[in-house]
DNA sequence: CCTGGAGTGGACTGTCAAGTCCAGTTTTAA
DNA sequence: TTAAAACTGGACTTGACAGTCCACTCCAGG
C-alpha cells in the first residue's frame, strides 16, 4: 500500500482518522459532482473540518485528488466482490454481470464509474493523476483476467480466447456502458452490452 | 437541423459566420481542456472577439455548450466517413475499425471522444445537456446499426444477431476504448478491443 | 510539569471567471 | 436617406475558489 494512501508515518491515530474522513468525504463529493465542481470549501463543510486541516494533510488539491483516486480504485474493486473473485464458469460470470448492473443502478445515475469519470476529467490535466489511474485500471483488469483464466481452466471458455485481451475488451465495454448509465440515468445500456458480449463468448465457448 | 445550431433567423450572414466561428473555436478548446476548464475569456481570445459578442449570440455559457454538443455530434459522425457509411461486409467493417483507430491516434491523446468526454462532464450537471448528448449518441448508434443491417442483408453477419443490440455494444466499447486512449495517450486499447469484438462476431457469422 | 510538534479554527488574500452595461459602429430594408 | 436593429469593444461588478497565515489546543515524552 502506497505512502499516498496511508499518509506520512508521523500521523497519530487521531490524525490518520481525520485524514481518512477527509479522503472518503472528498471521494463522495467528487463522485457526485466531478473534481472540478468540488471545492475544498465543500469538502470542509461536509467533513466538518477547516481549510488548514486539509492543508495539514495534503500539500494541495492535486494531492487530495491522488488520494481519492487510490481510494476509489480500491472501493470499485471491493464493490464487485465476492462475485468477481468467484467467477470460474458461465454461471458465475453472469452473477458478476448482475452485480455490475446492480451497482450501475445504485450509483450509475449519480456519477457513472467512479474511476472512469475521474479518468475522463483528470487525464488531460496531470501526469501524476494519469499514472495513478492507469495503475487502478490495471488492477481491475487483472482481476477480470484472473476470472477468465479460471473459466478457461474449468473448460467454460474456449482455449482459443486470450484472457488478457478479453479482459481489456470487458473493461472497455463496462466503461462505455457506465458512461451511458450515467447519461441516461439507467443501467439498461450496460446490461444490454454485457449480455451481448457474454452471449458472444458463450456461442463460441 | 435545430434552431440551436443554425441560430436565430434574424442573424445576418456576417453574424452567422461569427456565431459559427465562436462555436467551432469553443468546441476545440472544450475538446482539449474540458468544459469546466474552458473559460469564455479563453474563447474570446482565440476567436478574436469580445465578451459581448458571445453574449449577443448565446444567452449564457450553457447555451454555448449546447451548440458545441451539436457541433461535435455532427463532426464525430462526419469524421468516420466515408468508411462507416460504406460498411456492408467484414472487410468494410475492418476498414471502419482502421479509421476509428486512426482517429483515436490523431485526437485520442488530446481529448478522447469529443462526445464522450462532454457526456462525462456535463451529464450530472444539466438536463438540457443530457438530452442533447443522448440525441447525438443515438444518431451515431443509428449509423452503426445501419452498417450491421447491411452486413446481415449481405450475409456477412449471422441472422441471429440483433443489429440494434450489437450497435449499442459497439458504441459502448468504442467509448471505453477511447477513454483508455485518452488515459494512455495511445489508441492501442481501442484497437485491441475492436479486434476482439470483430473476431467474436466473425467466428459466429 | 513543561515543551515541542501534531492537530485545529477561521479570517484573509489574490486571482480568475461568469455575466452586465453602455456607448459606439455597421448593416438591413423601407 | 434614414431609422431600426444587428453587431462590436471593453470596462466593470460580483462571487467563488485555491491557497496562506497565525494564533490556539491537545497530547506524548522527558
Amino acid at each position: 500500500m502506497s505512502e499516498a494512501l496511508t499518509g506520512r508515518a508521523r500521523l497519530t491515530p487521531k490524525g490518520r482518522a481525520m485524514r481518512e474522513r477527509i479522503v472518503a468525504c472528498a471521494a463522495d463529493l467528487v463522485f457526485k459532482s466531478g473534481a472540478g465542481e468540488t471545492s475544498l470549501d465543500d469538502v470542509c463543510r461536509h467533513v466538518g473540518a477547516s481549510k488548514s486541516q486539509l492543508y495539514h494533510y495534503f500539500s494541495d488539491k492535486d494531492a487530495l485528488l491522488r488520494a481519492v483516486i487510490e481510494f476509489q480504485g480500491l472501493r470499485v474493486i471491493e464493490a464487485q466482490q465476492p462475485e468477481l473473485a468467484a467467477v470460474n464458469s458461465l454461471e458465475s460470470l453472469r452473477s458478476w454481470r448482475d452485480k455490475l448492473v446492480r451497482l450501475a443502478e445504485a450509483f450509475g445515475k449519480i456519477g457513472g464509474c467512479p474511476l472512469g469519470s475521474l479518468a475522463n476529467e483528470l487525464a488531460p490535466y496531470d501526469q501524476s493523476h494519469r499514472a495513478a489511474l492507469v495503475a487502478q485500471f490495471e488492477a481491475w483488469r487483472g482481476e477480470i483476467e484472473r476470472a477468465f483464466v479460471a473459466m478457461r481452466t474449468g473448460g467454460a471458455l474456449d482455449a482459443s480466447f486470450d484472457p488478457k485481451s478479453l479482459s481489456a475488451l470487458f473493461l472497455s465495454t463496462i466503461q462505455g456502458g457506465l458512461l451511458f448509465a450515467k447519461l441516461q440515468g439507467s443501467p439498461e445500456a450496460l446490461a444490454a452490452a454485457l449480455d451481448q458480449l457474454i452471449g458472444l463468448i458463450e456461442s463460441k465457448g
